[in-house]
DNA sequence: AAAATCTACGAAATCGGTTTCGTGTTAATA
DNA sequence: TATTAACACGAAACCGATTTCGTAGATTTT
């Protein structure tokens, strides 16, 4: 790279010290208007722009905040970032990317290279094999070391910490209440192993719509997928059930589901009603349209990194973890009969 | 935050110089193996972690890459991303990801931000109204500064870098001649205005194709999508031309087009064959799925990145700018007839 | 015993800024 | 005229590391 002015050369070329540059482009009073207009107007001419580390060095600082997500194409993730980007911008602040790719590993190395310093907070959404193990030493270590940090989505109690959750729990209550209310007797649940939490506890919802609608629940009806393996093949057994209604924890499974209806012959939403999770483009485009939990991810990712930068700014102030529940709107769509 | 441990600390307590503790930590041979254990130990007690900005300070070097995207909620931008990503963790970088949001205005201002010495280098993909306005200035600039810049997938000649693309054209052409060999007469081209060179350079290929099989080029048939006005109803009107095939140059051109085809009683790919552009979700969910150019966005960002990393550690070899384009694959899927 | 060589460490410069404090010069006040 | 205040600027410390160079003291060589 060009070498790059400075402050330094200024100051030399014009014959003052670096104090006087420095004040001067930062408007001092303590400067005259003659050399302040002096030393501006070199180092406008020469496009001087101050380095941004040593500013960073001096004020402790740096004005980024670290984001671990578990994967990226996926469009909750993709709208989270989104409204993460937008926050952190208003604020003054970039953002830094980072993915576990769900790998416990991967996240703790992340981790470690972002808490040195490198930003000045950090908000994560736990990766699929940390939840599995339980191991959460290297976020409790981050707390100790009093790092700001704000999970969202993927978020456990062991943290003390921010949150930013769905209301997972009420999420899957209403579409499956909806389910129900339009006919559905047989609802399948296709969702995620139980270590992960939103799946648990979107199942938590579904579970007390059929109770309060006296439906003992059937466990052949859950479908727990396992990623490592063919995600349709897993849906396909459920639908010998002669079920006539879905419930999918996200857009994939939703859309698989969809899938295997039509293969079968079945007519959605005639014969079965299907309802996703996410609000993303599978959703709006497949046919028919899926309708869908809308997550607003991008509510989610604005709210972590206000929260975020509030705890980075006052500091000084008692903290008391703050948990911020977003709740999610059921979006009708052609794969559901319209509301009775 | 709390005060984090630095070597001066452990220099006081250990009642030894910085130099010291600094040498001790990087293992050198000047300290006797008595005091480096010592220092070492303490070091390790106490968690300490070297300090990132003075490192970057002193080496000049911050081990962060900018990358710029025009928007993230797009298969093919996410893929990319992924791509960078890991391309440099690899090397031991990390990466800022900023948004144009289509924006000039936002553009010129991330660059800037970027450019003020937080990363060594940067990434691009430029946004849409930069291609209309054709001020490249930002980017002339930067190049001026020597700070290593590549562009990827929407790039322009008057910026002297490194670039990666897709072989546009070539694309545009094996998707036509595929549609031409399998029967297709009256194929719809459904783009984005001029100014969007991929859009631009995908139509030669369009129009290569047909004049190889004697068609003249119908303007009729080529819909240039107003992304700030709704799709479907600019695609629709092309649908009383009564076509047999559609060439779209992304994913939701190509949904859209199904959705009228569907809403029209046409039966793809018998009565109709559409093929898009980036291998995505909806592509794969979609119902028919949908024949597309894979664009292998994975491959395009680590191709960028080791681009760039190339040019960011060697900087003293005579510079001249490369460009690597990647071949897309036709992805045969269920929108079209089977190879005839 | 004197000279040369190691060993093990510290002082100080450096990266690029900001900021506190001190000071010489001039202008205003007593 | 002597004192004080205002003005305009510079020296130096600081942020947290690394690294060059210098050196006191011990050890080896002649």
């Amino acid at each position: 790279m060009k070498q790059k002015i400075t402050i330094k050369t200024i100051a030399k070329e014009l014959g003052v010290s670096t104090s006087t540059v420095s004040k001067a482009l930062r408007d001092s009073h303590e400067i005259s208007s003659d050399t302040k207009e002096k030393i501006q107007a070199y180092a406008n001419l020469y496009n001087y722009k101050p380095n941004h580390l040593a500013l960073q060095l001096r004020n402790q600082k740096t004005k980024v905040i670290g984001v671990i997500l578990p994967k990226i194409v996926h469009h909750f993730f993709s709208t989270v970032i989104m409204g993460i980007e937008e926050g952190a911008n208003k604020k003054g602040y970039n953002i830094m990317v980072c993915f576990s790719n769900e790998s416990y590993k991967k996240e703790v190395e992340t981790l470690k290279v972002l808490s040195n310093g490198s930003v000045d907070g950090i908000i994560v959404s736990i990766a699929n094999e940390t939840l599995k193990n339980k191991d959460f030493k290297h976020f409790t270590d981050l707390v100790a070391e009093e790092i700001p940090l704000v999970l969202f989505d993927r978020v456990v109690d062991e943290i003390l910490c921010d949150k930013v959750v769905v209301d997972d729990v009420g999420a899957g209550y209403k579409a499956t209440k909806y389910l129900l209310d339009n006919g559905a007797k047989k609802i399948a649940l296709i969702t995620t192993p139980n270590h992960v939490n939103v799946g648990a506890l979107r199942r938590q919802g579904y579970e007390k719509a059929l109770i309060e609608n006296y439906i003992k629940t059937d466990p052949s009806l859950i479908v727990e997928i396992d990623e490592n393996q063919d995600i349709k093949d897993q849906i396909e057994k459920v639908f010998d059930k002669d079920i006539d209604g879905v419930f999918a924890v996200n857009e994939i499974y939703a859309a698989n589901s969809m899938k295997i209806a039509k293969e079968r012959g079945l007519n959605v939403p005639n014969d079965l009603s299907v309802i996703g999770f996410t609000d993303g483009l599978i959703s709006e485009y497949s046919s028919p349209t899926i309708t869908t939990m809308a997550q607003h991810g991008f509510t989610m990712g604005k709210q972590a990194v206000e929260l975020l930068i509030d705890k980075i700014e006052k500091e000084s102030e008692i903290y008391r973890p703050k948990k911020i529940v977003i709740s999610s709107d059921l979006k009708l769509r052609e794969s559901t009969k319209p509301s009775s």
